[in-house]
RNA sequence: GGAGGAAUACCCAAGUCUGGCUGAAGGGAUCGGUCUUGAAAACCGACAGGGCGUGUGAGCGUCGCGGGGGUUCGAAUCCCUCUUCCUCCGCCA
């Protein structure tokens, strides 16, 4: 959420910087003045208020002193429809600007290339060497096929479609990758494990920007208390301080864990319909950070070469992108994807995001810490990226590893886990 | 699922029956000081935090006793509702 009083101060600035991403943003011009009305309202009540008190405290020492106070009452007679009139309009002014404040997106940073769509994103670098095949390369389901790891329509008759099943190695090489990932930023990259709920209620949805922009892709539980299946680990993890005020010494804090999310992906249908690229439900390891606000930008690239490092260390070829403002986060200032090389689309694919959400997600879900015992709370700030999305990663390996008779060979790193160094 | 109990400032805890002098006693912790070669102890002093509004500022106003709502001139205290935690019973990985 972005700061009212920045946007009251600066309001052509904002608008003009959000409108980057795309959209038009000159409501906030209304937002601005109903905020000022907001402020008229406020001092109204409020003195209307002290007056009262006032009186209050009048009543209770006349009546103490056995004095006669109606002629008191009667005095104070209409200000209480005065303060629930004016309470009412107050009411709804705040309802407006905080529903209006949820749904704007944060600013892009300031350093990130503008542009439209995903076309004008930048390719910062490329690292690793495409595979050669001297033969046609298989897509990762025609090889799970052979090697009857996968089983999607087994899946559809439990769940639905966009649902799998892993069997054997397949199944294996999954839970395989996540200790891998797991350990690698535990036991190399300083990260503390967590599990976390995969269920999280509306208010943690909402704090960390899914809500209410994009109700339609969370699955919804039937159950009066407002919950939903995980759609990302970011959701339960960047909610753990929520409403909270650290202390500087407990910053910054780093965060590896594991979850399945769950997503509805209604805007996809009829997209990557074939294969694990896009599931209702998937595997990913998250990173989370939390971090004193001149440290974020640091924090955000360490934690990209953190993402980098498991797909260097799986030796797959991958490339990494710089977001532009029209294709950045709803919540994020500042986004950098990386993606895996798959043969059989003869392209890169997203196989993570890491990203600088600054002040954004601190400020909807009340999070903030003090540098001295006495000094003013200030809002932290989160980051949060993948490392990595487990099921894109098997695809990754499958087809770079793939052999001729279409068995794939075991990354070096991830042998003693899997305890063999070929699925065939 | 059934029956009870509880939630007060960093922690413990009084106040709630009987609404007003409680914008919240007391203790601990913490911080500052006295004493001491130094420390401990003892003694003295400080100690809601935060949101909102307003003001150049010191400040002032408002809200605030788990969350939300209500009654009242006035609510920590009465009423409704939600949440969380604890005890016992039942069921259960």
């Amino acid at each position: 959420m972005l700061d009212i009083k920045m946007i009251r101060e600066n309001t052509a600035e904002v608008i003009k910087k959000l409108n980057t991403r795309g959209d038009d943003f000159s409501y906030l011009y209304d937002v601005v003045k109903k905020d000022e009305k907001r402020r008229e309202i406020i001092q109204k009540i409020d003195q209307l208020k002290a007056k009262r008190n006032e009186i209050s405290k009048k009543v209770g020492k006349y009546k103490r002193e056995g004095k006669d106070v109606s002629d008191i009452l009667a005095s104070i007679e209409d200000q209480k429809t005065k303060i629930t009139t004016l309470q009412e309009t107050l009411e709804g002014l705040d309802t407006f600007i905080q529903q209006q404040l949820l749904r704007t997106p944060n600013i892009p940073h300031k350093a990130i290339p503008i542009g439209k769509d995903e076309d004008e994103n930048i390719e910062l670098k490329k690292v690793g060497n495409l595979p050669h095949f001297n033969f046609e390369p298989k897509a990762h389901w025609d090889l799970a096929k052979t090697l009857d790891i996968l089983d999607f329509e087994r899946a559809a008759k439990i769940a639905a479609s966009r649902f799998v099943i892993y069997k054997g190695l397949g199944a294996r090489l999954e839970r395989a990758l996540i200790n891998f990932m797991i350990d690698l930023h535990v036991e190399k990259h300083g990260y503390e494990e967590l599990l976390l709920p995969y269920i999280v209620n509306g208010a943690s949805m909402t704090a960390s920007g899914q809500f209410p922009k994009f109700k339609d892709d969370a699955f919804a539980l039937q159950d009066k208390r407002d919950l939903y299946l995980n759609p990302t680990a970011e959701v339960p993890a960047i909610n753990l301080f929520r409403d909270e005020i650290l202390k500087a010494e407990d910053l910054p804090k780093h965060y590896a864990a594991f979850t399945t999310a769950f997503r509805q992906e209604s805007g996809s249908a009829g997209r990557d319909t074939r294969g694990i690229i896009r599931l209702h439900q998937f595997n990913k390891v998250e990173l989370i950070k939390f971090v004193k606000p001149e440290d974020s930008y640091e924090a955000l690239e360490a934690m990209l070469a953190d993402s980098e490092a498991v797909l260097k260390a799986l030796n797959l070829p991958y490339r990494v992108i710089e977001l532009c403002s029209g294709d950045i986060g709803f919540t994020m200032a500042k986004t950098y994807d990386i993606e895996v090389y798959l043969p059989s689309y003869e392209t890169y694919r997203e196989i993570g995001s890491i990203s600088n959400a600054e002040d954004y997600q601190a400020r909807r879900g009340n999070m903030r810490f003090k540098r001295d015992t006495d000094s003013k709370a200030e809002y932290i700030h989160t980051l949060n990226g993948s490392g990595l999305a487990v099921g894109r990663t098997v695809v990754a390996i499958m087809e770079n590893y793939q052999l001729e008779d279409g068995s794939i060979v075991v990354p070096e790193v991830l042998r003693p886990y899997m305890k063999t160094d070929i699925i065939n």
